[in-house]
DNA sequence: GATGAATGAGTCTTCATTCAT
DNA sequence: CATGAATGAAGACTCATTCAT
């Protein structure tokens, strides 16, 4: 499959994988075959499997890139930033952005979560992320002079808010990327910051 | 299938609800055939549709009950409590609760919402659950003087937490339920009282 | 099967008779399950098997039945009639109206000639039937010196349209019994007295 | 399934559509199952489904096809015939020639009479056959100033005459086709003009 | 590169029949 | 007599995958 393709040969691919990540997405993994993608291109059944080993494979494949999008388009909004409350806020503006731009790719990082078959395939990418936010939570933590909470379990906390919001308000769904944005920084930062202020 | 059972027949359809509700959380609705089902309780296949119109049918049951015992556990747990702050906590405190005990049905509510057909029989507990939640919130921020975050905003964003939170910790999965409701709360509460004091 | 019934047992054999004969009329032998047939009376499966072998010996005995009915009836018109055409006419009428009060069974009888397995309960009746017309047809051709038809035909003729017209207009289908008789009657002795005369 | 079909795919449907016509004519809808026409041809389950929707549309579009044929070879026979008592007995010479030809078609005609499911297929082809030939009728009644038989009746009782000598002698059942034409011609047009005679 | 055709294991479901109670 | 439960062979149909051309 290292095979080198011709410039027709990558845009049929292309053409493919979009149309299954969006089929994918919509209508679930189980529910589109790949008698539907390729008619949706018009072509034979053969065409698939010159490009892919498998449905399987595809789908995988999907999952992986958008998880590397997602990880760039946050690091790089990231940048040099000092200040860790800073980095997360860019961090939850920089993923709802991507969302808002891939709402198919989120939709597949949900599905692949409920499928043994998937989810080994989601692990390392999910972990680099809560690596990265836990590590960011936990000098805010000693930055701050904070109370006592567990930095997995906010990291947790703020890609529950983030993962929750975007599913149901992005995009077209109600609300514009910048308003969810705003909401979901405001309720994580305060959960973040003012834990304690409650008692 | 209003038919009346027999105590024996009862008790069989008790086992196939409990295992399918196992198998369904575990290997996803897809990867459990009826095949599987009837085996594991070592029965020929017919058993089955004795008991239940279709495989879907199933589901979609399990489903009801798992969302509605969900409610009772937290209607009783709120009970007459005035505070809407309160309030919030009683139900982040007794889903988790619930959760630790029926982390499979947990699952499939999960699962539900990846499958277009049965979405629509997950929105009618999640309508109601998410009123709930709003009305909460939005009594807390008139009671309180609140910033003008959406309520409906905040009400997904604490469902987002609880469930992330509960997906990941819960049960037997690092973290008893005390700490991972602690938690919850400290975060959601934050979130909800103190948004606006990190600018 | 050759037990004795309480007066009780025999009506439940009749009622179950009496339903499986309508519903094997209306939606044929293999649109009616055993199980619906239970159902329309409300009781339990075993019953069904306590009446009777299988639901093939079920239909093989009401199609028994109602070829010796349709029997009976016709000898009874006919009686010492002397004259062949008359006796024919006695027929035609005796059948058409049988039928008129029976439809479902006639149903059955047209329905039992598309199964292999039930035509070999079909011929004997059929055989018995067509040998006492064509006997009459011949008597009739004998008497009133007619061409030189051939008897078996004219029988086969004769059940074809007493069968069409039957299936098409009785009963409640659009016509009384007696006008459908008329028309038989006047069709069929036409084309077996004035056969030639069209030439 | 308007699908372009290669010549050995058009070769593979026709190897189907005519065992499966064969199959559903003798030994019944029910009694064939998709699985005896693949073996029947020795080739995999699939294959079927590659040229048919289901069962039920194969059986319905051989049905249709039947029943246009049999429609095409009647008008080419009757052509421009003016009188219409000729009209008639060429369309009955032409159904029972065409039936001698297509036996297992007409089998299929008449069980399809008998099933729920296949009835209103059967129904405009009965319609369109019945309307042509009670028209010549009437017309036949008119020109030969003839008794007040119901035009729809006569028409019935021809098509009952012509079906159940087609039934019984054809093909290979005793009788040639040319005899059992001229049979059905003198009965018919017997009872169709001679109808008065014999009170 | 691409196509239409073929494969066949696997899925859900039905239903006549049997049987313990 | 009667019931509810169970059986299991059989049926229609799906679909990822392979392959000859």
């Amino acid at each position: 499959m290292g095979r080198q393709l011709t410039p027709r040969g990558q845009q049929r691919r292309d053409q493919l994988i979009e149309l299954a990540t969006a089929c994918f997405a919509e209508r679930g993994y189980h529910d589109t075959s790949v008698a539907d993608l390729v008619a949706g291109l018009g072509v034979g059944k053969g065409v698939f499997y010159w490009y892919f080993e498998s449905k399987e494979q595809l789908f995988v494949e999907i999952l992986r890139e958008a998880q590397l999008d997602l990880r760039r388009a946050q690091r790089a909004a990231i940048g040099d930033e000092r200040d860790p409350v800073r980095r997360i806020e860019l961090g939850i503006r920089s993923t709802l952005a991507w969302i808002e731009q891939h709402p198919h790719h989120d939709d597949l990082i949900r599905l692949a979560a409920t499928e043994d078959r998937f989810r080994p395939h989601l692990r390392r990418g999910e972990e680099i992320a809560l690596d990265d936010l836990s590590k960011h939570v936990k000098d805010a933590i000693v930055d701050r002079g904070l109370h006592d909470a567990d930095p997995e379990m906010v990291a947790h906390a703020i890609l529950g808010v983030v993962g929750r919001l975007a599913a149901r308000f992005l995009p077209g769904r109600g609300a514009s990327a910048g308003a969810v944005a705003d909401a979901a920084v405001a309720f994580c930062l305060g959960g973040l910051l003012g834990g304690d202020s409650v008692r």
